[in-house]
DNA sequence: CTGAAAGCGCTAACAT
DNA sequence: ATGTTAGCGCTTTCAG
């Protein structure tokens, strides 16, 4: 079936059934009406490779996550993906394990006609290809990671942190501590520099005793091994235990809490808790956190992504979304929190998605 | 940059160029380097999208899975994905949030040439499909759904859950409720069959108050909320509470245990519990569950593609993984179960998954 | 408004 | 072994 067999069948030259199919505007309606009803008969469907190729236009982007079991990178890809879908476009996904694997995709997605632009999430882009992205004017956004060539998405971890911190203050907390991740991932250089500024501010002592960053490369030590280690290196310190602590992610916490309920602690009686991204398990464990909006990230960063393919020159924007405390009952408020509470159903599944 | 600009600087012809790229033996050496050399210069990378429709393949596959955010689907396609890359595909990542879009996706799945192959996740098969999918001949492989005249890989319902029960039964438990999901959901429908016969045959009775299937159409109930409202429904009945359940899927129990917890039963002291699934945060629960080896289906559901796209007239073929029971404390064994377990670290990571 | 024809960049069959 | 040519299926001039 090719436009050739309905031209045929229409009686009418392939440069119409073209048109019909691309809306021109230079078609009676009668012929219009005549190739339609074949077309359909027929059964036809358009080649999208030949359309690529003469459009020049493949209607596909690709989308690079560090790890495929990541919730955060699957929330904001649901986001990206729901808002592609009415606008006819494929999503291509890469979960890059490592950077060898990160330029192997950068490099298809660079590819000639593969996909129309691309997407990279919280991975810096290797020196040697900024140069050919910009060269080249691949279209390219960033989200969660940045660079001054090219858009970005991110969100503000200074005030997010900022905010989180001041909770625990209003809570009445003094001793706060703080559980990381690998400093070499700028949000968690950017988190901790905040934590300390923010402590200073309000007249405390930051004590390094209590802070600790993870070593940890896999994932930046965004994980729950991460966090799980480092909370039980602290308890095991000879030192006055925090009433609180600040973790750099969800995830952390989760090990962090696996390592104090080890030692017998109690969240949050014994201890408060607050972290970092608000990913759909944080309110399984009843995590009060800094909520990112992820859906909206993803629409966003295809927004960006689609103008910049509609404007290859236009000057490069960055966006920063606020982070939200969401309060939930890892630092002894709202602790009555249940299934029910109407705010927190459904949130995680796509009907209801905040949009 | 194509073939013409590389043929010109390299002076020989553009087969010869094509050759080159396409491994062909039949080029010397020696004007095979001459070709390389000019292709790495110019920094030449081949049209995809040309090449596809030259060759008509176009080296991508599609998967079509029902919500985004769902453990048991991003677990499996990171096996799909993983197994995909080396062979130089790329995927294509679909969430059907309703029969519409699935409908729609499917449609995009057969346009000719814009796939070489499906997947088809856990969503039953339109009938006007199959018709479509069998006549031409399209590639087609489901997963954790079934047809029989298609491909597909399944878990053995059957088997995992009398294993579940019969776990439940060694442990000493003789009144075990079952908490399901919605009928309508095939794997539901085999969980509750095996669940009664299990019983029966150990000479335990099936009562009827403690078999709750959900309603929930959201994800044919196979979701947290579902899972909380049950057992809510459950313990305010008028009846001799379970000791024990058997619930059909791990994100069920974490409600299920919400709701326990709120009319302040322990896990597992007064209630055990058994789920199905071991999604990754099954063990951040400590769910005692079956395990479903979803990378292991990924992967396995690339092969089966692979092949059904070379031969497209090879018999249909089906397989079914069985389940293995993980025991963690929802049961009250292995209470003393710790992130430091080898055993469970790590699982949840690409580079140590288990292949 | 419509048909014919020239590509889009590549592969593969056909010559040489 | 290498050059040439005819498609792959569609879009888009260019005539008419």
């Amino acid at each position: 079936m090719t436009i050739y067999d309905i031209a045929r069948e229409a009686k009418v030259g392939i440069g119409t059934v073209s048109r019909v199919f691309n809306n021109s505007p230079k078609v009676t309606s009668e012929t219009r009406e005549k190739v339609i009803l074949v077309a359909t008969r027929l059964n036809y469907q358009p080649h999208a490779f030949a359309q690529a190729l003469a459009r020049k236009r493949s209607n596909t982007l690709s989308a690079i996550i560090p790890f495929f079991t990541n919730y955060f990178f699957i929330q904001v890809l649901q986001g990206v993906q729901e808002s592609l879908v009415p606008l006819g476009y494929d999503l291509i996904i890469h979960g890059a394990n490592n950077q060898e694997q990160l330029e192997e995709y950068l490099s298809r997605s660079m590819r000639k006609g593969r996909t129309d632009g691309t997407l990279l999430f919280s991975l810096e882009l290797p020196d040697k290809f900024v140069e050919e992205f910009t060269d080249k004017k691949i279209p390219l956004v960033l989200v969660d990671t940045f660079h001054p060539q090219f858009d970005s998405i991110l969100v503000d971890n200074t005030i997010g942190t900022k905010t989180a911190i001041e909770h625990l203050i209003s809570l009445g907390h003094r001793r706060i501590g703080m559980i990381n991740a690998n400093l070499k991932s700028a949000p968690a250089r950017e988190r901790l520099l905040s934590f300390k500024k923010t402590i200073v501010e309000h007249g405390l002592e930051v004590d390094d005793a209590i802070v600790i960053n993870s070593t940890s490369t896999r994932n930046d030590g965004f994980s729950r091994e991460a966090g799980y280690f480092a909370m039980r290196n602290l308890l095991e310190r000879d030192i006055v235990r925090p009433t609180a602590f600040f973790i750099s992610s969800d995830i952390q916490s989760i090990g962090a809490i696996g390592a104090l309920k080890e030692k017998g602690f109690r969240i949050p009686d014994d201890v408060a808790i607050v972290s970092f991204d608000d990913i759909e398990i944080a309110k399984y464990f009843d995590l009060t956190t800094m909520h990112q909006p992820m859906y909206d990230m993803g629409e966003l960063a295809v927004k960006k992504l689609l103008f910049r393919i509609e404007n290859l020159s236009a000057p490069v924007s960055s966006f920063k979304f606020t982070p939200d405390l969401i309060i939930r009952g890892s630092c002894g408020k709202n602790k009555n929190y249940t299934f029910n509470d109407t705010n927190e159903m459904g949130v995680h599944e796509p009907t209801e998605q905040p949009r």
